[in-house]
DNA sequence: GGATGTGAGTAAGTATTACTCACCAACATT
DNA sequence: AATGTTGGTGAGTAATACTTACTCACATCC
């Protein structure tokens, strides 16, 4: 019989949980169904009457923990009137979320996006809206007049999340600490200020 | 017995090149070792002769694509005299070159960096390297008066590298054209004039 | 010109892995 | 009392990455 996926039973969790813990230690491909199992207490087949697959797991995992970064972003931006306000709380929060949650961060910037899949996958459709999000506001300080008239909202969005990913990527590998205030701030002197003399 | 690399068989040849092909079609951990060895034509007990690992073939192949990329960069590089030109060539020339190569791309950008011992190859020596090529030239920059001597060269650096990543990302995962020269001059534009009105 | 070693390649394994399927035991609902 | 649904088990299975023992061809050296 198939789950029908409107109920949370403990099971469910303890492999979710379990996927989560072992993922601190090592990524996502080097753990198995057998280890994830083991760790929730439970038998292997019962994974797979909650997730269609590893993947599909991971997907779910991904869409939880993305689920909570995206609402924490929100609270913060919401009292920021200026749009360079609200994308200098994205910059800010993002890198403090990722190096505070270095799991959360590999799914999203790493694992995942090797396959396909997760481009049709319900976590990905809540990055897509996340990244909707950040777009308005850009679009809405080119209407105010807070950021340049010929500025294409599409390519500075891209500046933005590519140098937030990259600056964590680094980070996150090596699992080094970083300065979070100090680096928000060079990013956001970098892109609002421009770097040429 | 062991290979001890210091010659390349046809055999060994053939087996990158296979994995080569088969990775337009799909992501690195749905190739099959007995695939490659298929097309080869070769067994597959060959690939552990010249490679340890499936992974460590991957991380060759990126090898000998990555020297390409590089040297395709420098010499592009060669004829600019000022740092901002410079990096200009090398915004332009890296996306040019990953939706040219979007296996290179994918590799270099996805499927590598989820495990740890891609940071110990060969290959991330040589990305590394590239990558110190571009400090130099900002911090060139800084010095000949061109970029704004308060920028932390680092950041600068990964505000560039971010963007073209995330620039091209997209494009490979959807295989989606783009228009180089535009989305370059946008980019150019915002790094270095800067987005803020 | 036999002995010795070495590089290129094969063939037949093996342990592990993701995934399946039939089944069980409660507990509702009809 | 019959029926279905939910949470969970345990024994499988095909496929996968990797290993081991083995050829064959060819240099080189005394």
């Amino acid at each position: 019989m198939k789950h029908k996926g409107h109920t949370n039973p403990p099971g469910r969790q303890k492999i979710i949980e379990a996927l989560t813990r072992l993922m601190w230690a090592k990524d996502f491909h080097s753990v198995t169904t057998a280890e994830i199992a083991e760790l929730a207490g439970v038998t292997e087949g019962l994974i797979y009457k909650y997730f269609k697959s590893k993947k599909e797991l991971l997907y779910q995992v991904l869409n939880d923990l993305f689920a909570q970064f995206n609402q924490a972003v929100l609270d913060r931006m919401a009292d920021k009137a200026s749009a360079i306000e609200k994308l200098e709380v994205i910059i800010r929060s993002s890198i403090e979320y990722y190096t505070a949650n270095r799991v959360f961060a590999r799914i999203l910037l790493l694992e995942v996006r090797t396959s396909p899949d997760y481009f049709r996958s319900e976590a990905y459709a809540r990055v897509k809206a996340y990244a909707r999000t950040i777009l308005e506001v850009i679009q809405m300080g080119i209407q105010q007049g807070e950021i340049k008239a010929n500025t294409d909202p599409l390519i500075l969005r891209k500046v933005i999340l590519g140098t937030i990913e990259h600056a964590c990527l680094g980070e996150i590998i090596f699992t080094r600490d970083l300065d979070v205030q100090a680096i928000t701030y060079s990013i956001s002197t970098i892109i609002f200020n421009g770097a040429k003399a």
